[in-house]
DNA sequence: ACTAACTAGTTCAATATCGTATTATATAGG
DNA sequence: CCTATATAATACGATATTGAACTAGTTAGT
């Protein structure tokens, strides 16, 4: 790689990380109180995905530690938005389970969202976004793929 | 906007966010225990853009509470890579200057991150990084401005 | 000058993240 | 079977992030 080209990573990279910040913060402001990003993030993913899963595999679906995900579960769990069971093939495993007020929330946290959104996506036409959107996928399956080789 | 569009810029989002979680790790990866993605992002900061600056200043500038930045600064100077020097105008204000030994660990940061940053610059031209790097930084600036209209 | 309002930074308390060690269960080899 | 190894989840300790309260210093209005 040519030296010269290092800054234009650094730079896509910094961009990256500053929008991640900014559009988290956006998220969190539409949230209850005590629910942050990450945990939407897995009702989110429960869904879209699907429920059941064990919190290892959800651990391993957002590339966080364990002991994270234990955290977060209990988070959800307290507020009465996910459901654990033990696992029925497993006795050391359990199911994560989304329940109705879960559902809910997701759905009206988007709904929240909404206005954010369509400032956004004035400025920035679905076109657009749309050309983007399947690079980044290629760059985080590439990164995903990279991190796992380790 | 369309609500069927609502799923693409979600993703868009998304895809944002773990790649900035990816890239993070990578750049950890490369630090010495100890210092993380935020202690590094200062000291680039304060060579890229210029030292001297206020702690303040530098809060604003991450965008992060000034608590936070106070915390940061500590671990910094902990480590004898920044040196902070009370503000020659304003007696309740400092100044953050880098050291020697902070532009150094810098440069070989870097300079570690090289081969991490080929192999993505192989499969991820600097043409094609180049054309969406613009489009970021607007995205970036607007959700900035966004932001500060709260 | 004097006081009120404001500002820069720190301290403190609460919560999030994460590495290490531990417990309970499952699996594989003899 | 029985034992060694591996795996799922948790407990615990350390550090990061952040809001609220506090301290010290500055600025503006009178």
């Amino acid at each position: 790689m040519d030296r010269t080209e290092i800054p234009l990573y650094f730079q896509f990279f910094n961009e990256i990380g500053i929008i991640g910040q900014l559009s988290r913060a956006m998220l969190e402001a539409q949230l209850p109180k005590g629910l942050l990003a990450p945990h939407f993030a897995i009702l989110n993913h429960l869904i879209r995905v699907r429920d059941g899963q064990t919190p290892l595999t959800l651990a391993k679906a957002f590339q966080v530690p364990k002991t994270t995900m234990t955290h977060s579960l209990g988070i959800l769990e307290k507020h009465g938005l996910v459901a654990l069971k033990p696992h029925p093939k497993d006795g050391r495993s359990k199911q994560v389970w989304i329940t109705e007020a879960g559902r809910t929330l997701r759905e009206n946290t988007i709904e929240a969202t909404g206005p954010a959104f369509a400032a956004f996506a004035e400025k920035f036409d679905p076109r657009t976004v749309g050309e983007i959107v399947p690079k980044l996928a290629e760059m985080r399956a590439f990164l995903d793929a990279a991190r796992d080789a380790d």
